[in-house]
Order: structure tokens, then C-alpha cells, then sequence
RNA sequence: GCAGCCAUAGCUCAGUUGGUUAGAGCGCCUGGUUGUGGACCAGGAGGUCCUUAGUUCAAAUCUAAGUGGCUGUACCA
């Protein structure tokens, strides 16, 4: 390939038409569902204060090396940080702006996180995801995780599974991480080296390694599940009753662990079946019921998921479901007669709300016709100085074999709307 | 982070043991009809063979480094 003098920095891209139509369709209907459930937007920085990002754990990868930080031109400079997700602005901004609980709100838009790129995986990636904020009622949860099942639903996947656990919370954590911490110590010479390190700094996260030296010792672990206190089970049990009652189908993943530290009681993750292992998580989500308030707020639960929509539509590529919108243009005006009057029939038919285009530099019948084919236009209104000389406009229907006729330029835009119906 | 594979036209890719002017299909443009798209036919445009350095009489082809993409792994959405 040429080399072109720039190129979008690594792990980013350009998303093009009609790939861009396909996403803004993608992120109209998450809107759509997202409002039906009484989330409304929350519209935030994309970037803050780094402080706001720290909270998400100092021991997980997107705070210690995967963030894209810089300092501002004040006196003295703000550490900033291009935001890594989103859960920790909206809580920022319950503290901020103290909101009557509880407070529901999606989002959408790109996040950062300095990675090596790879299919599925972007330096620039997009989410969707709501919060639920203020309330520790099970049936926010559900209602949460009914409405990522419900999207995904909504694109035409089929094959999402939905993973459940809990984490439990400080009345019972601390519990389980001692004895986990115990158990991983004792059998540390099974462990893999890189094992042994995250052991020290997180012992939970060892539950998530794939490495096939762990395998054995992580499967004989001691599970959050048996550790949960009365009230976090029932909180649990709760949940998975609400999704029996809305035949939503999950697995119990006792061993799943999320990435971000701030999760309590219930977690979850949405897996598309039809892509790879390594890329195959679509989405996922939880409860942060101290998160709040370490970013300065009132003690306030919440949980709430994101969406990663790169991956979404890989998931719909491979079942193939979700094709790009059809084109928005209804009608090609073809003029040979030097293109002024297609700029006014355009115009006029636009102001109407019919889709219309045209091509520029005079360009023959032929080529104009070849484009108005390949535009998906369903008309094309020919102007040449027969039509000029009489006042009219020839329509002729691109999909079909029916022929051509006259309209006067008045009936034009009538005429189209009536087809169009 | 670590490891492997790959990079030739807008796209998908051929290109022999290093040897004239680097090819195909699709796409694009023009014409075949001085007013008509899709099918067909003819012609045309379009290339720093990723970059740099090296080996050689000679490099798309061999070597090294860099850059980017992909795959696995770690981790995550």
C-alpha cells in the first residue's frame, strides 16, 4: 500500500459509511430501549480529573499502565486522563450534582485504554451502558441486566449468554479473601510465576487466570458463594428469581471476577457465543455499592453494565444479523442541462423530507443514471430541455420495470410522497 | 507485557531459482446509443511493491531494524 503521509494513530480507525450508518442504527436503538426503561442520557468529560480513575483500583491493569494521562497548561498542571470507561464519571457526577436518587442513566460514546490492539480490541472503543444510582433494590438489578439482554435481543443476536455471580460485599468479603489468600498461599508452588505476583496484589484476580498450570488449583478453590452472608444471598437469590420470572436464561460462574475493583454483590457478563474466546465478551456489569462515595458522595449504592459496541457488531457480523440501514436517498435527480435545476428540485424535495441527492460537473445521462443506480435511490427525476422547455420533470422507477412519466414541477414533491407511500 | 504470522492498485490477491516496462478479478472513469442505470463489449486511469539501512552487476523477491495489522497468551468490553 501507498504509505499515506498519516494514518489514524494505532488502535484506532476510521468507521466509514456504510459501517457508520450500521453503528449510529446500533446506538439509536440502545437509545430507544434505554428511554422506554426511564434511563435518561447522561452526556460526560471525556476526560477528567485522574483522581476519578484511581478509584477504580490501583491494582488493575487499565490504572496502572493502560491509561492515556497528560497534565494541562494550568498553574499548576491538572493530571488528566482520557476516561477508561465511564461507570466512575457518573459517579462523579451523582457526587457533583447530588441528583434525587434513584437516579437512572445511560451513555454512550468512545473510551481509551492504551492496550495492544488486536481484533475486537481498540485503543479508541465504544460502550453503551446505563446506571442505576441510589437504590440497593434486587430488582434494579434485574431490571439492569433485562435491559442488556433485551438490547442485544433487539439487534437480532441469538447466541448471548448471560454469566451471574456475586462478590459479595465488606460484611463477608474480607472473610472470603482470607481464606482464599490462604489457600492460594499454601498451594503457591502449583501457581503459575505471574500467579504468584497478581496473588500479592489481588488475590481474586488469580480466579480469573486461563493459564493451564492454575487450572487445578483455582478449580479447588474456595468460592464467594459459600461465603456470602444472609443478606447478600438473599440479595442474590433475588436476582436470579427475577430473571426465572422473566425467562431470561444465565449461568452461575462462581469464578467470575471482574476486572475493575469497585464491584460488590452481583456480577455479571454478556459472552457472544459466535466469536472467539479471547474477544468474546460483549458486555458486562455489576454492583459498585461504595464507589460514590469514595469519589466524595454520600454513601449511595448502584450498579449498573457497558456494552463494548466494536464487539457487538463482530457478534452481529457472525451471525449475521443487523445490516446497515437502507440508504436515505429516495430520489436521483438527473439534470443534464448543467445541474441548476437539480439544486432547486433538491432542495425543494429535502424541505419536503424526501431524501435526495444528485452528482456535480456535468456529467453525461449515462454516468448520472449509473449513479443514481448504485445511490439505492428508488426514483430518478430526469431533467434535460425537454422537461425544462415544458415545465416538467421525468420520474422513473429505478426497482421496478414500470416505466416512466411526466410530473409538472409543482407536483413533483406530491407526486414522489405519493409513491413513496 | 510476551510470542508467532503477515504487509504488492481503492478492495481481494497472484508474482517461478533475485533478471526487461510488476499482473488478475472486482471497483472506478470514458465510450459502444449526441436523452436513460442494472447485463454485455471495448478502451482508460490508478503502484515509493510499508519505511530505512544492508548484501548484489541486479531486490517486490535475500538480511536487519523500525512501523502497522492479525493471531495466541496475559488482561479486558
Amino acid at each position: 500500500m501507498a504509505a499515506p503521509t498519516f494514518r489514524a494513530p494505532k488502535g484506532t480507525r476510521d468507521i466509514l459509511p456504510p459501517e457508520s450508518g450500521r453503528r449510529r442504527a446500533a446506538l439509536d436503538a440502545f437509545a430507544e430501549q434505554a428511554e422506554l426503561a426511564g434511563f435518561g442520557e447522561i452526556m460526560s468529560p471525556i476526560f477528567e480529573d485522574l483522581g476519578v480513575f484511581k478509584r477504580l483500583g490501583e491494582s488493575t491493569d487499565v490504572v496502572t499502565k493502560e491509561m492515556f494521562d497528560f497534565f494541562d497548561k494550568g498553574d499548576p498542571p491538572q493530571h488528566l486522563a482520557l476516561r477508561p470507561e465511564l461507570t466512575a464519571s457518573v459517579c462523579r457526577g451523582f457526587a457533583e450534582h447530588r441528583p434525587t436518587p434513584p437516579w437512572k442513566v445511560w451513555y454512550e460514546g468512545p473510551q481509551f485504554r492504551y492496550e495492544q490492539p488486536q481484533a475486537g480490541r481498540y485503543r479508541q472503543f465504544h460502550q453503551v451502558g446505563v446506571e442505576t444510582l441510589g437504590s440497593d433494590d434486587p430488582q434494579a438489578d434485574i431490571d439492569v441486566i433485562a435491559l442488556g439482554w433485551n438490547f442485544y435481543a433487539s439487534l437480532g443476536l441469538r447466541r448471548i449468554s448471560l454469566l451471574l455471580n456475586s462478590l459479595g460485599d465488606p460484611s463477608c468479603r474480607p472473610a472470603y479473601l482470607e481464606a482464599l489468600r490462604r489457600y492460594l498461599s499454601d498451594n503457591q508452588a502449583s501457581l503459575s510465576a505471574q500467579s504468584r505476583v497478581t496473588l500479592e496484589r489481588n488475590p481474586l484476580r488469580v480466579l480469573d487466570s486461563k493459564r493451564r498450570e492454575d487450572a487445578e488449583i483455582v478449580a479447588a478453590a474456595p468460592l464467594m458463594v459459600d461465603f456470602l452472608t444472609d443478606e447478600t444471598r438473599d440479595h442474590f437469590d433475588a436476582v436470579c428469581a427475577g430473571l426465572d420470572q422473566l425467562g431470561i436464561p444465565y449461568e452461575l460462574s462462581p469464578r467470575l471476577v471482574r476486572g475493575l475493583d469497585y464491584y460488590t454483590r452481583t456480577t455479571f457478563e454478556f459472552v457472544a457465543e459466535a466469536l472467539s474466546t479471547a474477544q468474546n465478551a460483549v458486555g458486562g456489569g455489576g454492583r459498585y455499592d461504595g464507589l460514590v462515595e469514595d469519589l466524595g458522595g454520600p454513601p449511595t449504592p448502584g450498579i449498573g453494565f457497558a456494552l463494548g459496541l466494536d464487539r457487538i457488531l463482530l457478534a452481529c457480523d457472525a451471525e449475521d444479523v443487523f445490516a446497515p440501514p437502507a440508504p436515505v436517498t429516495k430520489v436521483f435527480v438527473v439534470d443534464v442541462t448543467g445541474g441548476s435545476h437539480a439544486l432547486v428540485v433538491c432542495n425543494a424535495l429535502r424541505a419536503a423530507g424526501i431524501g435526495a441527492d444528485r452528482t456535480y460537473d456535468g456529467r453525461s445521462m449515462k454516468a448520472q443514471m449509473k449513479v443514481a443506480d448504485r445511490s439505492g435511490a428508488l426514483f430518478a427525476a430526469i431533467i434535460g430541455e425537454d422537461e425544462v422547455a415544458s415545465g416538467e420533470v421525468t420520474l422513473r422507477d429505478l426497482r421496478s420495470d414500470t416505466g416512466q412519466h411526466r410530473v409538472t414541477l409543482d407536483d413533483l414533491v406530491s407526486s414522489v410522497g405519493r409513491l413513496l407511500r
